[in-house]
This record gives C-alpha cells, structure tokens and sequence, in this order.
DNA sequence: CGTCTATTTGAATGTACTCAAAAGCGGTGG
DNA sequence: CCACCGCTTTTGAGTACATTCAAATAGACG
C-alpha cells in the first residue's frame, strides 16, 4: 500500500492547480481525509445509496457505470490522481443511481462532504476550491457528452487510443465497449477492422 | 422586449435558490449584466470564438450544438429563466467548438466573467454562487450523458415528452432529432409507431 | 397566393445486435 | 511445471434498426 505520505504528496499536487496552500494549510488539509482499500471488481460505495464523500485516486483505476435492464454501460474510468465524487447524489440527497467499481486494486483518499462543507463556510479559500473543482469536471462531463453525440463507436475507440492511452492499456475490452456504448462482439469486430489498416 | 424591472425579477429567483441576496445587493448584482436580443435563427456568438460571459435566458428558447463533418448535433435547449455558459472556453481561454443558436427570438441578461471574478475575489457569497451553479450544470450534462449512453432513441424521445414537454411543442422536429442523435426521418417514424399506440 | 422549409413515406443499404460457438488467456491447485 | 477452469475475446450467421437517397405532402411566412 502506498505510505501516507506518498499519498499526500499526490494530494497535494493535485489540489495546487486550483489554490495555493502553506504547508501547515496543507497539512491539516490532508489530515480531513482516511485512506481506503478498494480490491479489483469491488466497489466503493453501493449503488442505491446517498454519496457523501469526495475520493481522490492515489493509485489504481475504476469506472462509474449506469445500470439498466440487465445492461450495464460505462460512464467514466478514473485513474490515479484524479478525483470522484457523485455531486447529484450529494446535492439532492438522493440514492445515488452510479455504481462505482475498482478495475485494479485501488487506493483512495476520502474527504466526507461535512467537512468540506465546513472549510466552505470557513475559509473562502475552499469554496474556491470547490467551484473549480466543480467547472472542471463540467469540462470533462462535457467532452463525454460531444463524444457520445458526434462520435461513431470507431472514431470514439481511436479518440481514446490517442488521447487516453491508459484506457486502452489498462482496461479489459468489454468495459471499453460498455464505455463506447456497444457489444464487446462489435468492439472486437472494430479493432480488427483497425488492425487491417482500415 | 421584456421590461428590464421584470427581468430583474426572474434573475433574482433565479440567483435566490442558490444564495440570500438583500434588496440592495440584488440590485446591484443585476447592474452588471447588460440585456441582449437574439432573433431567431441567430447566435448569441459566433463559434470559434472565446466565451467570457454567462448569460441568464430571461425569455425564449436556444440550443448549443457542436458541428463536426458537416453534420451537426444538438448538445442541449435551454429555456427562460436558465443559464448558459461554455466553461471549457472560459477555463482554457481557447475558441468554443459549441454554437449558441436561438429557436425562438430570446432575451438574455449577460455578465462579462471579468465581473463575477472581481465579484468571487471580493465577496465570498458569490465565489458560493459560482459553485452552486457549476455543480447544478454537472447534474444536467451528466443526466444527458446517462440518457446518451442508456437510452434508445425512442424512449429518449418517450421521456423527453414526459420530462420536457416545452422541448416537444416548442422546438422543430428536425432540431430534436439532432438532439437525439438520429436522422429527422427516423424521428418522424419513432412519432409514428408510439402514434399507433406502439 | 406562392415559395421555402419541415415532415412524412418508400425502398435499398449499412451498421450494430443477438445468439451460438470456438479460440485465447490468466490464475489456481495438483 | 503443467492441467484445468472460468472468463474474455474472436468469429460466424441471421436479424433489427437507423441511414441514405428520392419524392411527395404539409406548414410557415412573407
């Protein structure tokens, strides 16, 4: 497992290209979080339940996914460094319709909404923090969207062989088709069609 | 036109389900927005360009699209008494691929982005009213994004009548279908099979 | 009223899906 | 280290659904 003080670094990191923050701030910033364990093809949190944290991704890789009548699709796949929350769940105090899943063994920290709600109130610092955490993910839900809109399934695969190699390299084939929105058959079919140099 | 007193009105409902504004400050938020007329088939900017303003729909109807070969997709409508912006070309400060189309003639209240930022720096209740509305967009780009990916085109279409009715009589036939992701022509006989109680 | 655009309908084509089965791959236990 | 098992990926054949192209009808607007 990663120590805790690699984990803090990465933290750190990440949170410096939003706010800038002492090293006591920092410090005491990190010490809001617990680390957590999520095992391959586990889950973080169950599906059906109100989201009230924010992970941070130390290390390892998951998807949110949507069910619907026995079909499963692929929202999103988080990797390292990254950062997840269910901000529907949270915001309408509803049962969350997401389900989070560990591809890889996964570790995460996590910071329950009450205490971030708390450094809201406290330091406008943090609010900051929070809108732009909150207009970046926008920028990513976004370009999901365009993606799912503009793109056919082959031109959608070579935009991720491109652009998030990772997806490509560290995601087993039918999630990569639940996340195209196709069958694994039809997936498989595409990247054969590739191959051949199509 | 819209008096611009009512106007006022309907930004201040809007602003009040996010943060409590005092007569005084409600009247000198609403100062920084200017009012804009867009006709019909018009854009609000031209695409391709950089956007650094938010605008508040007083009255009408609009739609973002993103073109791509020819073809072009709706991303989402938007009606009176909602927001609009493109973060991601605000954020990266590079040209918006999105286009700001309005369906019907609209009335927009508009705030240069170099006004809310003086505004977030100086007053901590608006940095709270940017990150509000951020995370309030995240669940509607978020909900497209389920319905994109789970969806069939046909029970798009069924919800879409049951959830956004103004979508259904106030936007042409052909714009929905872009918004779906289909052909007009295969809207036209999605309409016809649950016409005939399909 | 006439023109232009939107919608509907038809026929042929193409793409993804389903079902079924085979081949490949990884991990486990003997 | 090898054999086996389960899961993933590939391949094949037939089907369903959306697309394209073309043309007719309906509606909107000046």
């Amino acid at each position: 497992m990663t120590p805790r003080t690699t984990a803090d670094q990465q933290l750190k990191a990440s949170i410096s290209r939003f706010i800038n923050l002492s090293e006591e701030e920092c410090l005491q910033f990190a010490q809001l979080f617990y680390m957590r364990e999520v095992k391959k093809k586990a889950y973080w949190f169950p599906s059906g339940t109100v989201c009230t944290e924010i992970a941070f991704i130390v290390k390892g890789c998951m998807r949110t996914y949507i069910e619907k009548n026995e079909v499963e699709r692929t929202s999103q796949f988080f990797f390292e460094n990254s950062w997840y929350t269910d901000y529907e769940s949270w915001l309408t105090k509803q049962p969350s319709m997401v389900g989070v899943e560990a591809i890889e063994s996964t570790e995460l920290l996590i910071i329950p909404f009450r205490e971030l709600e708390r450094l809201y109130n406290e330091t406008p610092k943090y609010e900051r923090l929070g809108r732009l955490m909150a207009e970046n993910t926008i920028i990513g839900i976004r370009n999901r969207n365009v993606s799912l809109l503009n793109d056919s399934p082959e031109e959608a695969y070579l935009k991720l062989m491109k652009e998030r190699p990772k997806v490509i390299s560290r995601v087993p084939q039918h999630l990569i088709a639940s996340y195209l929105g196709i069958e694994p058959e039809t997936l498989s079919r595409i990247r054969k069609k590739i191959a051949q140099k199509g």
